[in-house]
DNA sequence: CATTTGATAACG
DNA sequence: GTTATCAAATGT
């Protein structure tokens, strides 16, 4: 395998994960299928989750439980999860070690084996294939077995791919967290403004400065 | 806007 | 061990 382009452990394990989850897109996610060939999209919609401070993350208050203990290794692997009893939720950890952050993915733009991606979504508008967090994984294949994989092995993983400017990036509030309180107001969603493949169109914060 | 079911948390 | 509450969404 020719691995030079996955991104690596230095990307991910950093302090700044809102940071880490603007720089994702751009970035192409890569989920090989039975036959080893190359499913991919490139990531459009990231979410922060900043651990231990965040009422909306699992990790919120230091819970520390068997279904977010990866959140507590280091970042680089995967952190999947099941919720409203049918979605996966596929996420990458960030920062060090006991720095329980992690970045949900929440859109791509199919890339590579799109013909795998209709077949497993079935037939769908080409736009709602893959356009929010539960429709990602079911297209790539994504599911309960890939949580706790690391992003430099053969199961899934993060390369370079686009560069997306700065001028081209959305920020705003995260979605489906009404319950965080005043973190529900956090910035900490981001987009590539204009693209289809975005789950929702949403209200833009205006950046500072 | 109704739906869905696994994971958690709070018990006993 | 049992029970109650809730969830990083989707399809209609």
């Amino acid at each position: 395998m020719h691995a030079e382009r996955k991104l690596s452990p230095e990307f991910y394990i950093r302090e700044d994960t809102a940071k880490i989850a603007r720089e994702l897109l751009g970035k192409l996610l890569v989920v090989p299928d039975e036959g080893g060939h190359r499913v991919s999209g490139m990531i459009v919609e990231t979410e922060a989750y900043l651990g231990i401070g965040d009422r909306a993350a699992h990790s919120y208050g230091g819970r520390r439980t068997g279904r977010n203990e990866i959140m507590y290794g280091a970042g680089g692997q995967v952190y999947v999860f099941f919720v409203y009893g049918m979605y996966y939720q596929f996420n990458a950890v960030a920062g060090p070690a006991e720095h329980p952050h992690a970045i949900l993915i929440r859109a791509v733009e199919p890339v590579e084996g799109i013909e795998m991606i209709r077949e497993r979504r079935g037939k769908m508008a080409d736009h709602n294939l893959t356009s929010g967090p539960g429709k990602l994984c079911i297209a790539l294949g994504i599911n309960r077995s890939f949580n706790g994989e690391s992003l430099f092995g053969e199961r899934s993983w993060i390369e370079n791919f686009r560069d997306i400017s700065k001028a081209q990036i959305a920020v705003g509030k995260r979605i489906g967290i009404d319950y965080a309180g005043e973190d529900a107001q956090k910035p900490w969603r981001f987009w590539v403004r204009g693209n289809p493949f975005v789950s929702k169109p949403r209200l833009e914060i205006s950046q500072q400065t």
